[in-house]
DNA sequence: CATTATCATGATTAATACTCATGAAGTGAG
DNA sequence: CTCACTTCATGAGTATTAATCATGATAATG
């Protein structure tokens, strides 16, 4: 019995659009033209016969549902390739490493850098996951990943990689009063005590007017800003463009170094493989010459 | 980034061919030609650069690898189309009902008589799982399943279906000795007390020579006994076919009931559900009519 | 305002899925 | 043993889906 399904590609495009928030960008991520990429998540939204985007101002913004399928879907298309690869490496002589990796960390940092990985490690394969938190990567058994933390992920080996600097950020349309307070402060679910560590740190300890809606989503959250939603507190390494663009403006202080930073985790009992040791060695070679930079 | 994952045609091919046992059957429940599977599933094998099955006597064993393969990678795409059905669901007026099945009982039993049902219930889409244990079907969230046991799955209403009755086989061609205990004793995964049930039922307190190599599939049991590997007590309502056609013996004596049984079951707070009890109400009849039979 | 960026869509091309036909080998009955 | 039927693999061809190129409308930026 055949099942009801779309196609990988279908997928594949849909999830590249949210995860980048712009068709064309997600279109470079997959070797493939933005007219493909539209098309397939026309396609997908004729499949499932409803809207999975509002379109607004030449972006897609997914709509809840959308977010909820791809959070339910992602993971499913991992551990796929996961088993796929594990299927072929148990014939081949190369090695697999499976790599964990945040979206946006990924994508900006990283990304741009493993090529220098791939070129001296040819014989290690590397199979590419993307999860939000520790237990994502937990959950798709990976030999690596580059997780957002304390430095504390039980059974799970963990090198510090990088600080993280946050600040709050306001669209300059929308920026009228220096007291921080006033606006709506607008909640990262991955970053859940970025306003109270940003204001402790400026010592200000009254409340704000309003607590805004939460989100998931980087892209999301800094366009949410940008439309005058309210204030977010951000990593200052995602919005450095937009500030030096004046997209954003950060005028109600200094940033602040977070209580929490990246690392590069590995499993216990994987730590000390010789695959795992290779991308440690490489990465942590990559994180010193970042803060020489 | 593009993941390297096979077509979800590929894989629904590749999965009904081990289920089948015969790509011709596999190509009938699929609505193909025999010729489209056959293809598929040597693109799979290119594709993961191995070959996943034995080709013996016009049929297809699966390696141990591909079997590994098909364990981890079916459940993902029951739970694709379960967050996609689900994903429709929310924007339509049907419902639809998760069904899980045990493979052999699913293709054996119940899909001949499902169109039963949904002639009479064009307002309930199905959308059918396999699983081989309880656990299976809790862990794909269904709202019914027909599952195998004695009756107590923790948290789920259960309805008795039907018995089943569980036999010793051997191959005409190896039958030498009518003691059973002088064969090498295959067991089924999913039916750990079947010898011990079949024995005892024939108060027959000895061991036997040999435990043979335990097995979860039952098609690959049945061509198992078949070669000579040894006796299998396997449910009678699987061999039948083989045993009128002959290419099975069972010398040994009598079928015996098992300790367990068919049940149809649901999650307690879902039991009551119109479409959970539209489809119990069925069964059940379905099954009266299969004891009168 | 001019230039660039972005998405959707018509027309066309490329790639994959599938069918029909055929042949070789296996199975079972007489 | 022969014969009829079944089964799988594969060549050739057809059908469908995926993707590209080109274009236009709209939005963003300097």
């Amino acid at each position: 019995m055949k099942r009801k399904l779309p196609s990988l590609a279908t997928l594949e495009c849909f999830e590249a659009v949210i995860r980048h928030g712009l068709v064309t960008r997600a279109a470079e991520d997959l070797n493939l033209t933005q007219s493909a990429v539209s098309r397939q998540v026309s396609n997908l939204e004729a499949f499932v016969q409803q809207p999975l985007f509002v379109r607004r101002r030449k972006r897609l913004m997914p709509t809840d549902a959308a977010l909820r399928y791809l959070r339910s879907v992602s993971p499913l298309l991992d551990t796929l390739e996961t088993e796929t690869l594990r299927l072929m490496s148990s014939s081949t002589e190369n090695q697999v490493l499976t790599l964990g990796l945040l979206p946006t960390f990924g994508s900006r940092w990283l990304m741009p850098r493993l090529g220098g990985f791939t070129e001296h490690h040819h014989d290690i394969q590397l199979n590419i996951l993307t999860g939000l938190t520790f237990e994502d990567f937990k959950r798709a058994n990976v030999d690596v990943a580059v997780a957002y933390g304390n430095g504390n992920f039980a059974g799970y080996r963990s090198f510090h990689l990088m600080n993280e600097t946050i600040q709050p950020v306001i669209s300059p349309d929308h920026y009228a009063n220096p007291d921080v307070l006033s606006y709506e402060h607008l909640q990262m679910s991955t970053r859940p005590s970025a306003w109270p560590d940003w204001l402790a740190a400026q010592k200000i300890e009254a409340m704000p007017s309003k607590i805004g809606p939460t989100m998931g989503h980087f892209t999301m959250m800094i366009e949410a800003v940008r439309s005058g939603l309210g204030v977010a507190v951000l990593p200052s390494m995602y919005v450095r463009d937009d500030l030096k663009a004046g997209r954003l403006l950060a005028p109600f202080g200094p940033a602040v170094t977070s209580h929490n930073g990246y690392y590069l985790i590995s499993p216990d009992h994987l730590a000390n493989s010789k695959k795992v040791a290779a991308f440690k060695d490489w990465l942590l070679i990559e994180a010193q010459k970042k803060k020489a930079d």
